[in-house]
DNA sequence: GTGTTTGTTATCAA
DNA sequence: CTTGATAACAAACA
């Protein structure tokens, strides 16, 4: 499940393994999860090469040296990007540079090859992700009326911030998941800031007070700072370009942790549903 | 066989 | 028009 933390972790990765590598072949194993006509698509990609991986919420989009369009990439639930360097074979059999897992994979759903022998492998175990082919134009508009403020980037302000809340009468949970409000935060992020702000998930937005607003916004900065200074969340499926998996699942707080004690007051953290969503929170310490 | 997992969109209601 | 709540999708696992 990847989230801001994770996307943008494979984003940094991606920027420095691709960039600039000359794509020298195309594999699609399965057309529906590339939103382009399948030949075209290598058409496009093979012979030019990355010139920018760019991040917005938990959309990649990548420009090319070359060619004007751009290649969007959502993970969604399972989504993978991994890099794999040529094999090399040593005595023994063993072999360098490589994760330690089979590639591809049964769910391997994209290969892009470099001249210089490495891969990028799209795996996408529930084939709700994409990679898509679109122009300058199409881009624009989808990062324009997709996308709510951007935490993490200097625009992201406190009075901006708080003025989503006005007259809203949903629950701060699905505030903070509403991707036209705030792009990047997910299920497991909204529960962790939740607790972090000391604030019931179920609770309704126009109903937080000015402080807890407050605690809400800095809690926003603090978590997805440190999930990215982990490398990100591994709940299920989520790992980085290498295959390695995220740490800050070990730095969770309520997010998979029902029936288990709080790690502040000692009590039993609860799940309901709320947003339509598996939700966690601590019923001592937050109000 | 059943329930659960979630990012996004579709759909319907207010 | 806006907003909100909910279902649906997909695929695997316990």
């Amino acid at each position: 499940m990847p989230e801001l933390p994770e996307v943008e972790t494979i984003r940094r990765d991606l920027e420095e393994k691709i960039v600039g590598k000359k794509i020298a072949a195309v594999f699609i194993l399965a057309k529906k999860s590339v939103h382009y006509p399948a030949t075209k698509f290598s058409d496009v990609l093979i012979g030019d090469s990355f010139s920018n991986i760019n991040r917005r919420g938990k959309l990649l989009y990548c420009s090319f040296r070359k060619n004007l369009l751009f290649l969007l990439i959502h993970l969604k639930m399972t989504g993978q990007l991994i890099f794999r360097q040529k094999k090399k074979i040593i005595a023994g059999g063993h072999s360098l540079g490589c994760i330690d897992f089979e590639l591809p994979n049964k769910f391997t759903r994209v290969v892009i090859k470099f001249s210089d022998g490495s891969e990028l492998f799209f795996n996408d175990l529930r084939r709700f992700g994409y990679l898509k082919l679109v122009t300058a134009e199409e881009k624009d508009k989808i990062l324009k009326n997709s996308f709510g403020i951007e935490p993490l980037t200097p625009g992201f302000k406190y009075p901006l911030f708080a003025q989503l809340f006005n007259n809203r009468k949903t629950n701060i949970k699905a505030l903070l998941m509403n991707q036209k409000l705030i792009a990047g935060i997910g299920n497991i992020y909204a529960d962790e800031v939740c607790f972090c702000a000391g604030v019931r998930p179920d609770r309704k937005a126009n109903k937080i007070t000015e402080t807890e607003k407050k605690k809400i916004f800095n809690c926003i900065n603090k978590v997805l700072k440190l999930s990215i200074a982990h490398r990100g969340t591994t709940f299920n499926s989520y790992v980085d370009c290498d295959g390695k998996t995220g740490s800050f699942v070990s730095l969770l707080k309520v997010y998979g942790r029902v029936g288990e004690k709080c790690y502040r007051c000692k009590s039993i953290i609860q799940k309901i549903r709320a947003a339509g969503r598996g939700t966690h929170f601590c019923l001592k310490c937050q109000k």
